[in-house]
DNA sequence: TACTAGTTGATAATTATTATTATATAGGAA
DNA sequence: TTCCTATATAATAATAATTATCAACTAGTA
């Protein structure tokens, strides 16, 4: 099960600061966004979001701003099979669930394979390429779309 | 390593018959790109490089080509982290490595390690979600840009 | 409190892809 | 072989997602 903490606006200030980043009112809007919206929102989702609680942010505030994350390596940015970019505030490593009919991302995290996986590329040496990172894409599909998906 | 065997002007012919899908000078040509191009492709590579076998060919043809052959199963398509889709005629089950500097989106195959994970799942029952298919999607940085990728 | 580099909002521009539609063609029937 | 019809294609318009531009604003600092 995925845990988010949510932040106080001082501690997305400060987490902000640590990365150089100015903490301007549409960066704290937007990180707080990220944290509550676990099912990977794509920008313009996000953008509805804060509209409520920033009215006059701009859409293009919202791209620019979730780049400006994504360098800093406070979120992700996954694409998806229709080309659309999906963000994702939650940084620790895992892997996704990625179901073809309803288009949802699902969080797939497993301690036990990340080690399998990354004990096996101790052994088998790639060269001249530097592994960053290495996630699992699992496609299918929900059986019953209402239901949620349950592991283990 | 990956072997790729080239296909004559009537095996390719077959194969679309298999498929059910007419045998079109421009289904034929581009099916052939996919079979010569194995660095992914995006649909514009592609238009260019057939351009010269059929001069009149149209991009939204290549596009939609492309399609027809990923729902019959003849082709892949692969998003790659800016956005673009990169098509592969390579259908054998293999992952990718994706260097984040020069964007070249290479195969990865590992008997051993498909092996290591689907039976990993054998056991690790996700509910209510039908796996169709487990990819790697292994992210780094060729260290040496110029030099090719060795594995083990 | 005032300055300045960096950020934002509004919107134009760009890029990748899909839709539209008149014309052309592959494959099967006669 | 020739004809017929369902499909496919070329050309191009339309759309969707994202990025660029730039004048106005603001956070952090002096």
């Amino acid at each position: 099960m995925v845990q988010v903490q949510t932040l106080t606006y001082n501690q997305v200030k400060e987490r902000l600061a640590e990365y150089k980043l100015k903490a301007t009112q549409q960066r704290i809007v937007i990180y707080d966004a990220l944290m509550q919206l676990h099912n990977h929102p794509k920008a313009e989702t996000i953008y509805d979001f804060v509209k409520s609680k920033n009215p006059s942010i701009s859409l293009a505030t919202v791209y620019k701003t979730l780049d400006t994350f994504v360098v800093a390596n406070l979120a992700a940015k996954v694409m998806s099979s229709n080309g659309t970019a999906r963000y994702d505030g939650y940084m620790d490593h895992h892997s996704h669930l990625y179901c073809t009919k309803t288009e949802e991302i699902m969080d797939f995290e497993d301690e036990q394979l990340s080690k399998l996986i990354q004990n096996y590329f101790k052994n088998k040496k790639i060269k001249n390429f530097k592994i960053s990172d290495i996630r699992l894409q699992i496609n299918g599909e929900k059986l019953n779309t209402k239901e949620n998906i349950t592991i283990n």
